[in-house]
DNA sequence: TATTGTTATACTCTATAACTATA
DNA sequence: TATAGTTATAGAGTATAACAATA
């Protein structure tokens, strides 16, 4: 990397994201969840439930930070731990039918509060930046996995 | 909004987010620094200190909250409070020597850090993704500034 | 032996409100 | 009265390691 012409990028995506954190997660804690409450429920929406470790996988959190997560989503009456048929070590963590209704009544409005950001861009606009996204997704999902365990 | 096009667009922003929020967490956790005592070192970086509220307004923290962080990062040594000349109310946060030679040798790594991520990146890429998250994040400062207090 | 999930521990961050010392 | 920062409190997420039950 001869000039790093990337510092600028990097400094602009740092502060973008800061602003993206400070909007959706005072959206998200309005309508009284945590963010990693969020990321559950939105994760088990629409499924048929998962197992904590499917469910570690897709939200990043580790085992340990999901027993607790789960715990206090159980406690509201929003998800249900039941039996793995197949895995006597396993549980299947699904919705309850009022976790269900919380997921269909925020999850779009989540998704609408986060859209009012994009009034002033056209649709071209938004597909490039879609597309740029995707690819900055990728890199640092691939990164992190040859990353993983590193001290820098 | 009649067609909600941006629905896509929002998914792929959070996503993107969570592989940058791990992708730089871990990278600022392998380095011994919670990302907020990383914000803070970041922004006290290159200046000749701050108060308590100027620092709190770029980081995005609560007084209450920048106490407890500032306390951890003082009793490492690595920021001072000094008294200000001018408001006997106010502190003005510094680094340390020690905490300064820290932010040389890790700030410009976590950029170098996270500029790996650019490398399939060509520079007019670069700067069409620049020009939109700056205008990205724009947006979102705004709608925070109007949408600040509201219970949705 | 390896894996799934829980427990236990200790720390960090967070929001909020009451408080102090100064302006 | 208002403001800068601290203290107190309670809750929530995090990492890590030891553990039980099952594969």
């Amino acid at each position: 990397m001869p000039q790093k012409s990337f510092l600028p990028l990097v400094r602009e995506l740092a502060e973008c994201f800061q602003a993206f954190e400070a909007f959706s997660a005072g959206h998200i804690r309005s309508l009284g969840l945590t963010p990693s409450q969020f990321d559950i429920i939105a994760t088990l929406g629409n499924t048929e439930g998962m197992s904590c470790k499917e469910l570690g996988q897709k939200t990043l959190m580790t085992k340990g930070t999901l027993t607790g997560v789960l715990d206090r989503l159980e406690a509201r009456g929003l998800v249900v731990r039941q039996t793995s048929s197949t895995d006597g070590r396993s549980w299947v963590i699904q919705l309850t039918r009022s976790g269900q209704k919380l997921f269909e009544r925020i999850f779009p409005a989540h998704l609408e509060h986060m859209g009012t950001i994009f009034t002033g861009f056209s649709d071209a606009q938004m597909a490039t930046l879609r597309r740029q996204l995707a690819q900055l997704k990728k890199s640092f999902r691939a990164s992190l996995e040859v990353g993983e365990g590193e001290t820098s």
